[in-house]
DNA sequence: CTTGGCTGGTTGACTAACCAAGTTGGACAG
DNA sequence: CTGTCCAACTTGGTTAGTCAACCAGCCAAG
């Protein structure tokens, strides 16, 4: 039968003083207690005290300076999420030859499309629809990107000539605009007809519809893009780190 | 007039070694130069030189086994993103109930399940499976648990008595491991007539299928998470930042 | 052949001590 | 009141030492 070990003592005082942090009972931008009281507080030599405190201000918790102490900095902030690559793909892939472009035009927006981009039903938008390929994705994909008309004048989407960037680049450049987010909503579904025909699929294949609605900083959508893809085994890979 | 100081020692030398990783002169897999030769080498103390080393392996680009040595892992991968929380729910969810534990106990790995945690097929391996609820997941999720039985040593996995705490905190805490990363492979398909039944479902439901690998930070498989999801509309959200 | 003990090496953890460099507050002089 | 000095306190860095726990190789005994 195994025995739990005693943690060590300096993970002890930094898991003890992370909490606090992390808890608030040390607030970003107060002093930490200086060594000497955290020596007698834990019963450690200086030595200890310093290690544990050491790793803490790698992991950005605490900030030291010379003479005065150190300072709560506060749990170091989350990092915020690179968009994996099939939404990178979707927003920047350009369309290089004609067979890609399915069409472009004006269209009343459906329920779907009016929720995303938070327009009433039924106002028009332009859609405009395309084929990806190996060049664009990591598997076949079916693309239409959805703007309000509105919001399309002085851009191209409504065009039938090819765009040479892609639908987000050219959003930002013609209008302007810096995006500040994008919301990606992933369900898996059987694949329609048309996309069936459009991507060479099988009678019963399931995809991935992903809806990605692009979003100025003050979180107003801008761009919605209406992607279908057919990802075959092993799937999308993503990696995470636990610490 | 400000001269520059001299580098403190432990950063002299952890920079020294930090570029040697990072150009392969020591590359990912070797052993590092013991303690001892690094005092040679740099005319320190051990003390000063186990710092040097004890920041390097905090950034991840080496990882000590006591009294074999130091292993290099290379330079850090890019920090990736936080697990989204279907994930960290897939970890950490703990069984409360004995209604949800489907069954514990031994079996041959299959192909994918050898195949994830680099093992053999057919090597045994414990196999543990549950229904996930809304107290641990947004959606109805059927989770199998497999880790190698060697592995599975010391720890709770084939028990029939409820594991109070998640499968991944179990592990680490039995079997004192750490873990570094998850990867996560992410497919579509029909419910089979198991998962029908176990999580209520229609008959032609469709649902995503997620294999999570728990890694440890030099990249070897720990613990394989196997999570069918019905995931009803409007699916997985995300947001991600563009800048 | 296997097993156990020994040796030399390895890292992990902890303590003690020393020196350096800086901050802060109080006392004192002008 | 302002400026200077000094003591007490603070953190930063380094060395030396000890004990514990482990690995790998070697050799002897069964």
């Amino acid at each position: 039968m195994q025995i739990d070990p005693t943690p060590a003592k300096y993970a002890t005082i930094a898991n003890a003083l992370r909490s606090r942090i992390d808890n608030g009972v040390y607030a970003p931008g107060s002093m930490l207690p200086s060594e000497a009281q955290l020596v007698r507080e834990f019963h450690a030599s200086r030595s200890t005290v310093v290690r544990a405190l050491e790793y803490l201000r790698q992991l950005g918790y605490i900030e030291g300076v010379q003479g005065k102490g150190r300072t709560v900095l506060g749990p170091p902030p989350q990092r915020s999420c690179t968009p994996p690559a099939r939404v990178l793909d979707a927003l920047h892939a350009r369309e290089v030859r004609h067979g890609l472009l399915i069409g472009a035009g004006q269209a009343p927006a459906s329920p779907g499309v009016a929720a995303a981009l938070a327009i009433p039903v039924g106002e028009p938008v332009i859609a405009r629809q395309r084929v990806m390929t190996s060049e664009d994705s990591d598997w076949p994909a079916l693309s239409t990107a959805y703007i309000p008309v509105v919001a399309a004048d002085g851009t191209g989407f409504g065009a039938k000539e090819l765009m040479h960037e892609g639908a987000l680049d050219h959003l930002e450049r013609r209008r302007r605009l810096v995006a500040g987010d994008v919301v990606e909503r992933l369900t898996p579904r059987l694949a329609s007809a048309q996309e069936r025909m459009l991507l060479t699929l099988d009678r019963h294949a399931i995809v991935l519809h992903s809806l990605l609605t692009v979003r100025s900083s003050s979180r107003q959508p801008l761009l919605l893009i209406d992607v279908v893809m057919h990802v075959p085994s092993p799937g999308i890979e993503d990696t995470f780190s636990l610490h």
